[in-house]
DNA sequence: CCGAGATAGTTTAGGCTTCAAAGATTGGGC
DNA sequence: GCCCAATCTTTGAAGCCTAAACTATCTCGG
């Protein structure tokens, strides 16, 4: 972990230009973990059920929340845009997972909900997909696993600083 | 930190059910970590270049290999499928950034490479988002960035060992 | 040689995803 | 009461992505 380049100062604007390669390497290798794991749960979701990764993160937010979120509530939590809530609920809808229905008091929005079919289906996913990810993350020792999710947790909190400084300034 | 859910035996099979709860909180604190630096570099991307963030891998394989890559190269560094290759560099030639040319000795394979245009976005591009990803991660103190570069590293492991196990057993 | 199997790339069908624009509704200030 | 800005959702266009089927080519054992 060297860092080489570090303290190169711009001809043009004078200010100091280090080179930030170790957190471009950081970056790099948090990617392809997350890819690698994310690319093992969709080919298993695909193999054992039939069925893809957005379609179970959106029933998982409807099991987490309980009474049902609305359209816009599941954007957020889902960090997608309502645009694609929109598709991928009608086609859940379609498949008779989940359903509409209206919110007292705002004609705008619309609850959506689990049919018992959809929370029945989600179950069995569910319990699948927890042994997935604790096979592929099994080769880390408890204390691995604790020290990392402390990091994630800093890392996530720099990020969002960061992201929530420049949009809004 | 706690594991209340441990020791469940289930009825049928007669085998240690544990609930692996500590694992998949550590993998959707590891994706929404991912997914927020994404979007943001995402965002940066189309905001100051219009272009995207395969686009930008494209060319970042591109650059890194110096003497071009064949397009099944390309697919297996971006852990993406062929047939998508095969559409993002088709889209690149025709904006002129990367160009195709023969391989000699195999002529079902051809060869991807930067154009000196292609070559100057990336440098271009490259500066800006090196500087983004560092910007994000800011928040770290050194000796964290160091401790959770080698967990991931570990963590990488970990899952590439149980997906190898699984693929080929 | 030559044919079987492997490899490189494309195509196809379908789903996911975003952004931007438009439609519907709400809520508050005047 | 009315207007206007904010909020909720949908739509449309474009791009990203995969799995699977297909074509073309290569390789190697016999």
């Amino acid at each position: 972990m060297t860092a080489p380049m570090d303290g190169v100062v711009d001809a043009e604007t004078g200010l100091a230009r280090t080179a930030h390669k170790e957190e471009l390497r950081l970056w790099l290798r948090l990617l392809t973990t997350a890819t690698l794991v994310e690319g093992g749960i969709r080919a298993r979701l695909r193999r054992d059920f039939g069925t893809t990764l957005p379609r179970f993160d959106l029933l998982a937010a409807l099991d987490r929340a309980g009474e049902g979120l609305t359209l816009g509530e599941v954007s957020r939590r889902m960090m997608v845009s309502n645009g694609n809530v929109t598709g991928l609920a009608a086609r859940l809808e379609a498949e008779g997972l989940v359903e509409r229905r209206a919110v007292p008091g705002d004609r705008r929005a619309q609850m959506l909900r689990l049919t018992p079919r959809g929370r029945r289906e989600f179950v069995r996913q569910s319990a699948a997909h927890e042994g997935w990810v604790a096979e592929l993350l099994s080769g880390l020792a408890p204390e691995e696993r604790a020290a990392l999710f402390r990091l994630l947790g800093r890392a996530k909190e720099s990020v969002r600083a960061a992201l929530t400084e420049e949009d809004a300034p």
